[in-house]
DNA sequence: TTTGGCACTCACCTATCTTGAGTGCCAGTC
DNA sequence: GACTGGCACTCAAGATAGGTGAGTGCCAAA
C-alpha cells in the first residue's frame, strides 16, 4: 500500500518532470494527479525515493528530478511502450513502402524515425551474411586500372578500383571474368575463400599476377561489412534543448559523428520485449551521458539482422518513442521479407 | 590615399573581429595594426565606413562589427586565398588517395574538409553522365520479384527490384538479360532511351509485360542521376558558437538536413577565381542568414562534375578557409582522374 | 587632414533586496 | 503507525540601483 503509492509518486514525478521539463515539487503534484493524500505525505514519499537513489534535488529548497535511477524504474516497471494508432502504422508502411531500393529503404527510415520521434534517429544497415556470388565484372577503366564490380544474390553490389602493374587488354580481361566467373558463381560468400584459393595458379602465367591482385581485392570485397554503416537523422532535434539544458549538445554531435560510436550504441544483446533502453549513465559512450538510446532489433525472414534505434535527452517520453522505435523496426522487417 | 587608409581599417575590423568575436573600438585598433594615426582619426573613418554600409555598431557606445557587405569587399578586395603549407597538401593528398572506391572517397574529403576548416563540409557527388552500358544483372530474388543491377562503363552501379505481376523462371529472366544486354550494351546512357523503345514488342509474347516492365525501371535507372547526393559531416562544429552567438543552430542544423538544400548551396555557378563565397543574406536559403556557404568546383579529366563546400558563420576566416576549400576540391579532382 | 579634449551613452558588472516555491521537522489527529 | 497542518528555514531567481569603462561624436586647434 504505501509502497505503491510511492511508486506512483515516481511515475507521477516521471511523467511531469517530463512534460514540464521543470523540477516538481510536493504541492504541484497533488494538484496535477489525484493522489489523494496531502502534500506533506508525499514530502516523506519524496525523502525516501531520494534516500533510494530514484530522485534528486537540484539544490535545497527546489523540486525533485528523477536521477538515471528513476528513469530506469519507471521504464521497467511503471511504464508500458505506448502502441502507435493504426492511422500512424498505416502511415509508416505507406512512406516505407514506396521505396525502391535498399538504400532508400534505410533513408527513409531514418527520416521517419526522427520525425515521428522528434529525436535524432539511428539506423544500422542490415547484414546480408550468407550470400553467394552472383556475377562478378571487370570493367577496364584505363589501360593500367580496372574495376570489379560483385553483385550478391541478395542484391548487395561492391565495386573496388584495381590498380595493375603493367597494361590490360580487354581479351584477357573477359578471359579473366569468365574463369573467375565459374570458379565462384554459386558458392556461398564463406566458402569462395577456398574456392579461389588457388585460382591464380590455375591461369596462365601472363594473367597470374592480375589474377592473384583480383582474387585479394574479391576476398577483401566479400569480407567488408555492409552493416557496419549506420546512418542518422534528426539532428536539428538536439537543438530544440540547446539553451535551457543540462544537454551539451557539443559532446553529442561529435559522439554521433564517429560511426564506431554509433556502431556501439546500436550493438548491444536485445532484451526481451524487443526494445532496449540505455538511460545516461547506462551509455556505453563517452559525451552521451545526459542521453537515453533507445534501440530495436529488426529482421529479414525470422533472422535479425540490425538495429536501429533514437538517442534523445533522458527526460523523454519513454513510452512513446519506446512505442515508435519499436514499430518502426517492425514495418522495416516486413518491408525487407517484401524485397 | 585617404581610401587607402579607409580600406585598411576595414580590413583590420574584420581580422579583429574575426579572431576575437567581440565589436571592435578605435583604440583597440591602433593598439592592435600600426595604422600611424590617432583613434580620433580612425573613428572618422569608422564613421565614414558605417554610412557605406559596411560596418555597424550593436548598440551606440559599443565598437563596430562587418556587416555582410563589409565582409563581401574584404573578400573581393582586400583577402587573397591563402594557400596551405606543402605539408598540409601531402597529408590531404595521403589521406584521400587511401579510398578503396567513390563512396570512400566522398566520405573521407567530407571528414577531411570538416576537419581543417572546423566548418560544416559539404560534398556533392560527382556526375557522371555521358556513360554506356556495361552490363545488366537481373536477379530473382523471389517468384514474383527481380532486382535488376545495371553497370555502367564508369564503374557507377544502380539497383532495383521489380514487382511481376506472375511467377518468373530462370530461363526466362536469362533469356531476357541476353536480349536486353544485346541491345544496350555499349551504347551511351543518352540513347538508351531510343534503343529500348520497342524492345518489349521484338520479344516473344510471353515475356512482353515482363520485358516492358523491366525496361520502364532500365529508364528510371539511367536517369537517377548520382550528383543529387550531397552528404555532409561537421555538424559538431556548430555547436562551437552555440551559446554566444547570433547563430542560433537550430535552423541551420534543419536547412541542412533537406538534400534540395545542400544542392542549392552548392549548385550555383562558378567564380572565375575557382572558389564561390556566398555571404550571409547573399545565401538563396532560409534558415542560412547568418552563415556563409564557401563552395568549389571540382573536375574529372577537365571537365567540372560537382562541388564541395564547407558553412560557417559570417565571421569566419575567409582566406584559411577559401584556401582549404579550394586545395581539398583540387585534390578530389586528381583523385578522381587516377581512379 | 589630423589630433587632443571633452561630454555623453549605455552595456555590463556587482551588490543588495525581495519574493516565493519548496523543503524538513514536529506535534497533533485519526 | 500513517497522515496532516503548521512553521521555520533555505535558496534560486528576479528586480532594483549604482558604478565602471569602453567607446562614441563633435569641435576647436594644430
Amino acid at each position: 500500500m504505501l509502497e505503491d503509492r510511492r511508486l506512483a509518486v515516481l511515475r507521477a514525478i516521471v511523467e511531469d518532470y517530463v512534460s514540464t521539463h521543470e523540477p516538481v515539487g510536493s504541492k504541484a503534484l497533488v494538484e496535477r494527479h489525484s493522489l489523494g493524500v496531502s502534500p506533506a505525505t508525499i514530502r516523506n514519499d519524496m525523502a525516501a525515493l531520494e534516500d533510494e537513489g530514484y530522485i534528486a534535488q537540484p539544490h535545497t529548497s527546489a523540486g525533485r528530478v528523477p536521477t538515471d535511477l528513476g528513469y530506469r524504474h519507471f521504464v521497467d516497471r511503471l511504464s508500458g511502450v505506448k502502441p502507435l494508432s493504426t492511422a500512424e502504422r498505416r502511415a509508416i508502411h505507406e512512406f516505407l513502402g514506396s521505396a525502391v531500393d535498399l538504400d532508400d529503404v534505410m533513408i527513409r527510415t531514418v527520416r521517419l524515425l526522427a520525425q515521428i520521434t522528434r529525436q535524432v534517429a539511428l539506423v544500422q544497415y542490415p547484414s546480408l551474411t550468407e550470400s553467394t556470388v552472383r556475377h562478378i565484372e571487370l570493367i577496364s577503366l584505363s589501360p593500367t586500372r580496372v574495376m570489379m564490380v560483385l553483385i550478391a544474390n541478395t542484391g548487395r553490389v561492391e565495386q573496388r578500383v584495381i590498380e595493375c602493374s603493367g597494361p590490360v587488354d580487354e581479351a584477357a580481361l573477359a578471359d579473366l571474368r569468365a574463369r573467375l566467373l565459374s570458379a565462384v558463381a554459386g558458392h556461398p560468400s564463406a566458402q569462395v575463400d577456398d574456392t579461389v584459393a588457388d585460382f591464380a595458379e590455375s591461369c596462365p602465367s601472363e594473367l597470374r599476377p592480375l589474377a592473384s591482385a583480383i582474387v585479394a581485392t574479391l576476398l577483401d570485397a566479400m569480407t567488408e561489412r555492409i552493416d557496419e554503416r549506420v546512418i542518422l537523422g534528426g539532428t536539428a532535434h538536439l537543438a530544440r534543448y540547446g539553451e535551457a539544458f543540462p544537454l551539451a549538445i557539443q559532446p553529442v554531435l561529435e559522439a554521433l559523428e564517429e560511426q564506431v560510436v554509433l556502431l556501439r550504441l546500436l550493438g548491444e544483446e536485445t532484451m526481451s520485449t524487443g526494445v532496449t533502453v540505455r538511460i545516461g549513465h547506462e551509455n556505453p559512450v563517452e559525451g552521451l551521458e545526459s542521453t537515453s538510446v533507445i534501440t530495436a532489433r529488426y529482421s529479414r525472414g525470422n533472422k535479425t539482422v540490425a538495429s536501429l534505434g533514437v538517442v534523445g535527452p533522458t527526460h523523454m517520453d519513454y513510452p512513446g518513442t519506446m512505442g515508435a522505435v519499436h514499430a518502426v523496426a517492425q514495418y522495416v522487417s516486413r518491408i525487407l521479407d517484401e524485397q
